[in-house]
DNA sequence: TTGTATGCGTTATCAT
DNA sequence: ATGATAACGCATACAA
């Protein structure tokens, strides 16, 4: 067999067959427009030359949809695919869509931020979904001048774009008066991220002014609406640089070094409520009757530590469904909508309780 | 502004700049190729064209790339998401391929299996990596039909694709032969997958001659080769159905419940390793004292269980790094070399130890 | 049921 | 430095 060089295409499967181009595409592509036997000879023609089928580019060419969704993460790949609320995002977002059509391109982020803005001027899908990426990643410029039908998750808003989210400030504002209504007065508040800058410490009052993650944002405005209801004056604040429990150990340590140590913990992740709460066993501290703690996002592991983690719920599922119906409006054509809003809720379990007399 | 109905193209804004389309291509793509004023008069028009740059998809039609990289799972997105080797081993898959100029296209698998064909050949990517498919998925011969590049990791066998795994034969044969010396005779295995067909519950012979994946083959295999020479006949097994713990403590209580009950069991991922040291604490039997356990691929969970866990390493980012480099070789047009395997090794850990006297 | 003509938006080659 | 022209491989409206 001569197997020419190049590789074959439909001009080539017509010619052998001696049928044209439009006949060996329908017989790929509706078969019912030409009779079964013709249909027989192009397949096995086909076969025989090698060829694979309707090149995927040239077709997305021709009939202007990729057959893909684009998602943009905030972070690398091995830190993306270690965040739970991820996996479960997309895995209900991807079955919303219908996955029979829509694979999933990955655009995760670099050290930066967001992937390159040259990585999602050259994605090739019909829509982009943002997932929790910081304000102004220049991705964000990138993906807004693209001109496809966009959906955000989380965060940041932008113009034109389908939202969704959670009620983030709400149930932070739930966290801590739940805190206060068991008598705590000594706050302390354990954040993931504040500005994109891989920044871990202390987050000054100046940090604080311009934070630079929507969610982040919303969770500390929520604590502090609480806070500043109730008197309490500034709160100690430390920056972990990411959601590994690990980080949100070192942060404890630091908060509970103070003094005085405060008797409740705001965090802004489970994870970092596990680190903490690892934090305080190693010194000693009794939870809940010395230090209460309570998480964020009721992930999976909320329910696997001891004491097992006080928390505000979200419903990741339901956050990636309606992201999927999201993008399949959009399209279909349709306009963006209003930002769409899930409800938190407050899950109070065996990390929290009243404060400790002494104060 | 008029804002024409249809989005611009290269046309329009050669038009508008009243230079040539090949003009304006150079404008984006080799910078140096004409003046710096004239590019910058071109890229203001785009803008207020609202030009978002070349189509991703011409653009590969004409270059021939697309830019990137898909990667076939056996099992759902939530699925391949929750297993960490995964993670890892996609992560260092990406790094090494330098990953600005490749985004990764996820084909996630179905109920059947792998992807479904038309996922695959409709797939616009320059290489194919699938991920521990099973032997005879369907997506497999599709992977074949494209006549694109092809990195397989362990699984499936497939002529003409690189291959990367790692020595899975050998690793379970130390695993069997550590307890064989242990005094061991009195053997169960427990295993994830043998056919990709939901089944879960003992594997007879008949099932256990077919094996459908070939990691869970050279496992199994690995095992009873040791177990042959040291004259054991048959060993009962489960089949879990999947690397959830939860199967692996189903699987256990079922095997533990047999009559004589095995003094050693093993096996074939550290998931349903844990499982089964769940399973053992629940039915009150002493872990390594009346029971030893060894799992298989050191991952994460190994050291994050009490007793810890003696298992069978390999080096997932290894395997990533190594695909992602076979990856460029192909794409460099080099033909797919001889298979790569990489090394294992027992790490001897704290849930083997020597059998009971009473045997 | 089958074929013709045209469009999809680029890049690349070769002139000029 | 810039332009003309030919690929790239396919889908589709329309004609036959």
């Amino acid at each position: 067999m001569p197997e020419d060089r190049r590789r074959p295409t439909l001009d080539t499967l017509a010619a052998e067959v001696g049928v044209s181009r439009a006949t060996v595409s329908n017989a790929y592509n509706r078969p019912d427009q030409l009779s079964e036997q013709l249909r027989e000879r192009i397949l096995r023609a086909a076969e025989r030359l090698g060829y694979a089928g309707p090149d995927p580019v040239a077709r997305s060419l021709a009939t202007q949809r990729c057959g893909a969704v684009a998602v943009l993460t905030d972070t690398n790949l091995s830190t993306a695919f270690s965040d739970p609320a991820l996996s479960i995002t997309l895995d209900a977002l991807s079955s919303a869509m219908d996955s029979e059509d829509h694979a999933l391109l990955l655009l995760a982020g670099s050290a930066e931020g967001g992937p390159s803005p040259e990585r999602v001027r050259r994605a090739q899908a019909d829509v982009l979904v943002a997932y929790s990426l910081a304000d102004d990643t220049p991705a964000m410029r990138a993906v807004a001048a693209r001109g496809l039908p966009v959906v955000v998750i989380d965060s940041p808003m932008l113009a034109g774009a389908a939202m969704v989210g959670i009620d983030d400030r709400g149930g932070a504002n739930l966290a801590a008066q739940h805190l206060l209504d068991h008598g705590h007065r000594r706050f302390a508040i354990l954040a993931d991220e504040i500005q994109p800058d891989q920044y871990r410490g202390p987050a000054d009052a100046g940090r604080l002014a311009k934070i630079g993650y929507r969610v982040s944002a919303e969770r500390f405005h929520g604590y502090r609406s609480a806070l500043d209801a109730a008197g309490i004056g500034e709160v100690r604040t430390w920056e972990a640089g990411g959601i590994d429990a690990t980080l949100g150990a070192r942060g404890a340590r630091w908060l509970l070094d103070q003094d005085p140590p405060p008797t409740a913990l705001l965090c802004m992740t489970d994870h970092l409520a596990v680190g903490a709460a690892q934090a305080a066993a190693e010194l000693g501290i009794q939870v809940p009757e010395e230090l209460s703690i309570v998480g964020f996002d009721d992930s999976w592991l909320a329910t696997q530590v001891a004491p097992r983690l006080t928390t505000i719920r979200q419903d990741l599922a339901a956050k990636g469904r309606t992201a999927g119906e999201l993008a399949q409006r959009l399209l279909a054509g349709h306009q963006a909508g209003p930002p769409v809003q899930l409800p938190t809720e407050l899950i109070i379990r065996e990390s929290s309780g009243p404060a400790p007399h002494a104060q």
